[in-house]
DNA sequence: CGTCCGTTTGATCTGTGTCAATCGCTGTGG
DNA sequence: CCACAGCGATTGACACAGATCAAACGGACG
């Protein structure tokens, strides 16, 4: 699956819930409307393409609605879930000319667009912007850094422990609550997140719910009963 | 180990090798010598450490001479390399108030250091150094995530592949050879930063010796005999 | 009601970790 | 000068965690 994504006129920064977890709010809000000028939206429909691996990168993205999986693969299948997006999250640091993910929608999704062209004229404009965009960079390193941990050195349970934490405090931060986290992904997606198989997540959550850690009926729908336990179990 | 490491005035970047690898070049020339103003240099014989993971963040360094390792421990003694540093790699890409890794020499090491405090008003004095500075973390943004597929997808022997890759195309960056590769640090760095154990890069070794893809008497300086094959496993 | 897809659970196999021994180099002290 | 201790690297034998193969379950949807 691919194409699907569906373009149109920016609707306006007024009353978007996403701004002040996005690069946007970097910028002074009487300024708004120069990003409202270059800005588009997208609207991406689930397990559709926004972008691919290998093409050229002439614009940078940032999530409103939905969730985003970061993939890459190998020649003979192996495949990498790189991250989950979710709303706020900007899509756009790489120092490279081509994308070096593809870039599939999990659920229904919205982004607003801008050119790399119209973003970069925005930044000599506006130092807070850059500086805010660093910022946020930054804050991506140390996640990725995080992972690095995870996949290097953790077990399967881990592992599994660590990622419900991190969507956990997430979602957490764009309104949702502590101690439940919403898995609108497969468990294909996770086991490529987290470097291993489906059967072996399925069990790494069956071993947490029987350790008390977890409780769930529906698999996309977890509570975390014990956050400290998993907290820990992760290395944190 | 740690201490050892000894503080002095800035030598000056007149003739500093590497300038041109690192953020300062961002920097026009003729501002050189407001980075000059605020800049210290430290001098880190290897064993020791440079910075505690855990400690409050207060300075930023660009690394000028020698090699450092960016170490992460977990209560129970497991180890991560998250990554290795050379000339021109830039230390203080994090959003974080603590260090999150510990920093050790591997080799006598030179860095410039800066305070934060000095950093940000140098930034907001010379924009382009600040863009310069998300550059730079963009492409360490991309390297961190290719490291993600080597750990969470490839084998060892693939591994060992991709960062012996790495290793050789960041050393002819500074003016290496790219035919062949100086490993400073032990096989336990090399394991712990690849999520392996020192018997399994061993054994990798030997495996991608046999296949003649490398080529070493001394097992701190490799060949790479056959690149192409290297990359390919490494699914580059 | 039946099919399909995602998830879970079970049985087996294999690759990598673990444990252990050896080799080679370096540096030290008799 | 040589013997020896210590450390890093390599190689071998074995065990076990997680992958693979296979089957069953449950909900969604036609």
């Amino acid at each position: 699956m691919s194409g699907g994504a569906r373009r149109g006129p920016h609707p306006g920064c007024r009353d978007c819930q996403t701004r002040d977890l996005a690069i946007c709010a970097a910028l002074p809000f009487e300024y708004t409307r120069d990003l409202e000028d270059v800005a588009g939206e997208i609207r991406v429909p689930a397990g559709t393409t926004l972008v691919h691996e290998g093409a050229p990168r002439r614009e940078v993205y940032t999530l409103t609605h939905g969730m985003l999986r970061r993939v890459r693969l190998l020649p003979d299948g192996r495949r990498l879930v790189a991250s989950f997006l979710m709303p706020g999250d900007f899509i756009g640091f790489s120092g490279a000319p081509l994308y070096r993910h593809t870039i599939e929608a999990i659920t229904d999704s919205e982004l607003c667009v801008f050119s790399m062209q119209d973003m970069r004229r925005l930044c000599t404009r506006h130092p807070e912007l850059e500086s805010g965009m660093l910022a946020q960079a930054c804050t991506e390193l140390d996640a990725t850094r995080a992972s690095l941990m995870l996949l290097a050195r953790l077990g399967p349970a881990e592992r599994l422990a660590g990622f419900l934490v991190d969507m956990a405090e997430r979602q957490h931060r764009r309104g949702g609550c502590v101690d439940h986290v919403d898995l609108p992904m497969t468990r294909a997606d996770i086991a490529d997140h987290l470097g291993l198989t489906i059967e072996t997540v399925s069990r790494s959550f069956t071993k947490l719910r029987a350790a008390q850690a977890v409780a769930f009926d529906d698999p996309r729908r977890i509570d975390l009963v014990d956050l400290a336990a998993l907290r820990a179990a992760a290395g944190l």
